[in-house]
DNA sequence: AAAACTAGGTTTGCCCTACAAACTATTCTC
DNA sequence: GAGAATAGTTTGTAGGGCAAACCTAGTTTT
């Protein structure tokens, strides 16, 4: 192994603590709606938003929208790009944890 | 488990990927020389110097300064605090990923 | 002793990002 | 149409990573 020039490579989009917690979230339960992430991780609906637009941009996460007692109703959930994404971050973390790591 | 307000306190002086390497480096190998990390993760002389302040500061990491052959040679070690902080920091990371974090 | 080199930084400037607060759009109820 | 709720977008600010340039103390070379 190369010891030189080890470049660290972690996916910044899932590192950010909040995304990281909605993609642990959705990982596990499949999906998860707007107001239930809101309260679950106090934060502002602006600041929720922008993180998510930001996951649908990665296209880690894709969005539907529906209705519930004719109330608009916005539920989120993992793509298979996203759920591999999410699956590699943990692969990657537990190389660095053993620091087997990182790049080449 | 009160489900409102949980609160992400990922420690983000350790969350930083180069300062995650340097504490994993640190945390395996006991000590580790400026020149050592500079060529390990491929960073530049200020670059890597201001993260290390940075450990510094939140006394995770302590200087050792010596001479080698006359040449001036700075080793870098672990504090107790930055030894427990690190191993907190992967114990939150296990609850993140088993989903069963955070704060309450 | 002057020049050049080395280790280990500090300073500067740029750019990106998280965040809160304010504003907006859409659809519902009355 | 007025008002309320959801689900955003926009704006402004503060902080942080990074490279490049600069700095300082000591060492070697000439």
């Amino acid at each position: 192994m190369n010891k030189v020039g080890r470049v660290i490579q972690i996916d910044r989009v899932i590192h950010e603590p909040v995304r990281l917690a909605i993609m642990s979230s959705l990982y596990e339960k499949e999906f998860a709606d707007f107001n239930g992430l809101l309260e679950e991780f106090s934060l502002t609906r602006g600041n929720l938003a922008s993180h998510i637009k930001r996951l649908e941009q990665a296209k880690y996460v894709e969005v539907i929208k529906t209705f519930k007692d004719r109330i608009p109703h916005t539920t989120y959930a993992l793509t298979n790009k996203g759920r591999k994404a999410y699956e590699n971050y943990w692969h990657l973390f537990d190389e660095i944890r053993q620091n087997i790591v990182l790049g080449g």
